[in-house]
DNA sequence: CTGAAAGCGCTAACAC
DNA sequence: GTGTTAGCGCTTTCAG
């Protein structure tokens, strides 16, 4: 490599112009005068503010933000937390994640800010969200789904403010949530299949989370049916689904599964054995992930409009970072019939 | 709301401890034994680091990152940077940049490291890359997609090591990338439309980002073809085919697209024109998104591994963040033949 | 083993 | 208008 570099030979013209400071002595004034040039304040000379501009511009200079943040106590960052609580091999790669998380992101960074990503383990890290909003990394959080943090979320809440997350409104609760009426979609889901002649129905999902509790609780107002577990993560989801396949009461003639993911899996598997599908067996999602409409035969499910839940966590997030105390948004979600499910 | 809050009242033991020096006061030591103590280091006695810890607890007191990152110039996040530089109206939530922004996800977080994700509009802020490395807010940085700013890339890695970027190769070049051999990819795609009998060849696609601009190059070593450039943008992308689609050679009976998008977006016109695919138009897609599987007709396309490209994002990031001065990769893409084209 | 003190790089009073 | 100074909250020598 030759030589060693001097990084303090006087004549060395390119030692890199790092801080203020640096800049400040080239330019022949105080650190102070540069930091209100850069920020571009009137109450610094407008010839004076120009000569620093081009000095910083020619060396390449940018003035660290983490100092900034630190003294200004603003960070223009949103931290955006996806806690796996049950079901911790779920990856961050899931498809509803993904596409709640595009919206978020289109929200937040037109909106001018970064968004800090974050996949937690609770049992890991069982202060995730006290680590999180103290952290002082960020300006607010938003949580996509409360898993089974229910509690700790609502604890966390009542001494912070910035704080919004994706999941199920469970009355007289503390924390903002946005997301959609889940007793409500069951009872859609259950609705519709019974109307379309479904003898007896399944409910594939893993009630762990209070979101898909609701949901089975509002197809259970509608219909009896039988519950099975499974698993929302994809490697564990098949063999939970494969056994309840195998094993379940051949009566069973309907499935209302938790998710869409749970249900295209579903699908994949009855062709496997093959059952017809809306035909011996009607199947019905939730979510509507961009993929159900897409695939063939298109999947019946009840919509949650994304897009429109995260324009407006985003917009809440703001008014609670501008310390008004906003409340909650429970989304109606919407039966779409298409190819799974039987007319009628 | 009642009296005011006196946060000065001496009586007030909620008042909540947030520094160091606040917990060091309260359990009678210096900062310096607080800080060591909760790093959990050996040097401090293990009785005083136990009560510390406990005091820490229980006050629910969590250090500012902030002020530990600018001390210790360590941060613990990487940059994920998508700039739009062409097509600035492309959204974060397009399906290709969520799948790799997917499991980049997953490898960075499973690998200890917060993601902080920014969207870039070049010609607003023509030194965001000098920006997103000197701000001291990132360890390194992922740049998903060299748009059109390479030679902005090449500048700036040859003064940053730990930049990473999802691009396209060319000889010779400075700044680390990760990608598919989009060449190759572009000659795979029109040799198979040749075997399948295609006549006469479009591509619809804009080369403006180099990525494309080989993926045509590479097509034109095979056939001559009819160049249409089609934005990426979702909101655009329509608009351009159906112009394109309606202005056309009709002896055209093959489109080759640029991106899984494109391709999805000509088979829905296609559909409305009353084209039959793959009867009277093969079309052929790239990179394999997950959706290209799922609709109907499945589509044709050229994969590009999305889960290995991002663990070797990954894995040459943290080299280089050890110092370590790797190489490119450049993988090969995969014919995947489905039901957009026809067989042989 | 623990305390004192010097910063990390920046901003914002407060002076002049 | 500009310089000086006191921190933001933490880590880490350096003494003792």
């Amino acid at each position: 490599m030759g030589p060693e570099l001097k990084t303090d030979d006087p004549t060395d013209a390119k030692r890199k112009v790092r801080t203020l400071a640096d800049l400040a002595k080239i330019a022949g004034v105080s650190t102070g005068t540069v930091s209100r040039a850069l920020a571009g304040k009137e109450l610094v000379n407008q010839k004076t503010r120009d000569h620093i501009q081009a000095l910083a511009r020619e060396h390449g200079f940018r003035p660290n933000q983490m100092a900034s943040n630190l003294r200004t106590q603003r960070t223009g960052v949103i931290r955006v937390a996806i806690p796996l609580g049950h079901d911790r091999r779920q990856h961050i790669s899931d498809p509803f994640f993904m596409t709640l998380l595009g919206y978020l992101a289109d929200e937040l960074t037109e909106g001018g800010y970064d968004l800090m990503l974050s996949r937690v383990i609770p049992d890991q890290d069982p202060d995730w969200l006290d680590r999180m909003t103290n952290s002082g990394m960020s300006d607010g959080t938003i949580v996509i789904g409360q898993s089974d943090q229910f509690e700790l979320i609502e604890h966390v809440a009542q001494e912070y403010l910035p704080l919004v997350t994706w999941g199920n409104y469970r009355k007289g609760q503390t924390h903002c949530v946005v997301g959609s009426d889940n007793l409500l979609g069951g009872r859609l889901a259950a609705e519709k299949l019974v109307a379309s002649g479904a003898k007896k129905i399944a409910f594939f999902g893993d009630t762990m989370g209070i979101e898909i509790a609701s949901r089975l609780e509002g197809a259970r107002n509608i219909a009896e049916l039988v519950h099975f577990p499974t698993h929302l993560a994809v490697d564990e989801m098949d063999t939970d689904i494969a056994r309840n396949l195998a094993s379940m009461d051949p009566a069973i003639d309907a499935i209302i599964a938790a998710s869409d993911l749970i249900a295209m899996a579903c699908i994949r598997q009855l062709r496997e054995r093959g059952v017809d599908v809306p035909g011996a067996m009607q199947i019905i999602g939730f979510d509507d992930l961009p993929s159900a409409s897409e695939m063939s035969p298109p999947l019946t499910t009840i919509k949650q409009d994304f897009a429109v839940g995260a324009a407006a966590m985003v917009d809440i997030l703001k008014r609670r970072l501008a310390g008004e105390k906003t409340g909650s948004v429970v989304m109606p979600p919407r039966l779409v019939e298409r190819g799974t499910t039987r007319p009628g």
